[in-house]
DNA sequence: ATTAATTTTGCAACAATTACAATAATGTAA
DNA sequence: TTACATTATTGTAATTGTTGCAAAATTAAT
């Protein structure tokens, strides 16, 4: 995607795209790779020298409140986060501890015992061995 | 279930059922109430003064490893303990904050796009507003 | 009864996250 | 432009959930 069409999909969704944000926002969406807050300093401090990891966590905690991104937990103490809203779930390998995504049909799941209820997220995802790591 | 019976299942998956296992186990498969290692260790320091959140802690790690509890992540910095070892989902109401058993047929979404992956844990959980709450 | 092995406990250390106030950057109106 | 108000970023301290570790207590074996 290119920047223009970042800064109108942030503003649209009313984040003012500040240059800490927008390169938040890139690094969500190409690197794909559902980092944590850690991880996305660390790769992003050398381009961003003066960058903060408070930054990090209030810019992603926006994006969270404006729908640009939500929250994946697959362990406990380490939280991840991914620009893709839309409903799919995950697969984390245990050895090489990427976290592929997985699309996933929701259509009849979401109707068993909870009639009624209102559902406002949904969460799927396998932890396992993936197919490289198996064969390795 | 019967003590006696807890006792059977605690060591047959090689839990030596001390008391404190015991009653934390026991406190899992009466209460239902997916909790926390806070709420375990609040709602039976009253019945053993001299429980402490280490051994609570400990137990639960060697549920996990021995296969007679399983984590539930929800939310971060909220690790949930459940003895039911099922396959099954979870909906945690965002108003009354009760987490409740989902059941969910898996069959089919396994086998989409991560052919060749080797699954050990299948996790599905929903947030949103439950029956009763929406209706207060 | 001694000794060895296991379990529990208390406290310190750790790591992820949040609170908060100071600083910097940006926008707006004379 | 300057002056002022608003917003964003930063650094540090505080908080919280969890783990490490060694001492004390309990249980099992000899
Ligand atoms: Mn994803
Ligand atoms: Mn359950
Ligand atoms: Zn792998
Ligand atoms: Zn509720």
């Amino acid at each position: 995607m290119e920047v223009n069409n970042i800064i109108d999909h942030l503003t649209q969704h009313g984040v003012k795209p500040s240059p800490q944000r927008l390169n938040i926002y890139k690094y969500l969406i190409e690197e794909k790779n559902h980092p944590t807050v850690d991880t996305i300093f660390k790769d992003l401090i050398g381009a961003m020298p003066t960058l903060s990891k408070t930054t990090v966590y209030n810019t992603l905690k926006l994006f969270i409140d404006k729908g640009v991104a939500k929250v994946i937990n697959i362990e406990n103490n380490e939280t991840r986060y991914d620009a893709d809203t839309s409903i799919h779930g995950h697969f984390k390998c245990e050895k090489c501890l990427k976290v592929f995504d997985i699309n996933i049909d929701m259509s009849e799941i979401k109707t068993l015992d909870i009639s009624g209820f209102l559902i406002k997220e949904t969460h799927f995802y396998l932890k396992g061995i993936c197919k490289k790591c198996r064969s390795d």
